[in-house]
DNA sequence: TATTGTTATACTCTATAACTATA
DNA sequence: TATAGTTATAGAGTATAACAATA
């Protein structure tokens, strides 16, 4: 019946290797997981209210705000009161932010690249297709 | 330069989704999380000491002895003394235990169908395979 | 003295609730 | 009165350190 192991189990160990990877380059970068998963998340996509930003990237709105704080004291976003409705905060990220997200991602996928170098062509390319889609899925499925 | 999403950016909110989605079908089998990690861990793999199995499943020994306390209370697991060292405990599924797990484990799979159903057989294989082998690297890189 | 399992404590992360300022 | 953001508090989860039993 049982033909292959949970999704869940394979992936869990899995992230959290790929996690504890991350750490050292994003410390040597200035950020931490949070602030980076921000960076992205603001990248080419300005965002109008801090709730919404939290709610895309999965996090409780009390939980960003120390890291919008550091981000902003940073340069890395600026964040000011939309004039239409002052009690909404504008979020984008600066051109500094933009080129530390570049580098960070830049280094981070290339120690990514460690789990991939085997991998066939046409194998790299259908996993990494089916688990963009599969993220998609997620997100979707919000609950 | 950048031409794809993070892995874990990918992942992450995946893991989030399956788990969140498990958390229903291991309570209606009286599991937690842990508890049910422990029993896929134990299965044909009976174990000689609580740290190892720690070891093995990314846990502190400390963490998880609650859970052990539960399982065997629930006739899950048989954990007694070693004879040759008795300040060793031998772990083991009960007979029991096993078929819970089963169950849970099938529950747990049909669920997780929903993600992989719109795949076609082959993208299934391939996803399947290159998950499974990446898991195994995992495995072998503890920290 | 070293090791296994356990318990007690402290710490980190996260969520809940109360507050302010705008509307 | 309702909403965006913030702050304060409480809770869950985890790790660190001390302890008892055995070797």
């Amino acid at each position: 019946m049982v033909d292959r192991p949970d999704l869940a189990a394979m992936m869990h160990p899995l992230v959290r290797a790929l996690m504890a990877a991350e750490e050292p380059v994003l410390e040597a970068h200035g950020l931490t997981m949070w602030g980076y998963t921000v960076l992205l998340a603001l990248d080419g996509n300005p965002t109008r209210t801090q709730a919404a930003l939290a709610e895309r990237i999965g996090a409780d709105k009390t939980r960003i705000i120390p890291t919008l704080d550091k981000l902003e004291a940073d340069g890395f976003i600026d964040r000011y009161p939309d004039p239409d409705d002052r009690r909404v905060h504008l979020l984008a990220l600066t051109e500094h932010g933009g080129e530390v997200k570049d580098a960070t991602q830049e280094a981070i996928q290339t120690g990514e690249e460690r789990w991939l170098v085997d991998l066939s062509d046409s194998d790299r390319e259908v996993f990494l297709r089916v688990l963009h889609e599969l993220a998609r899925m997620a997100e979707r499925w919000p609950e």
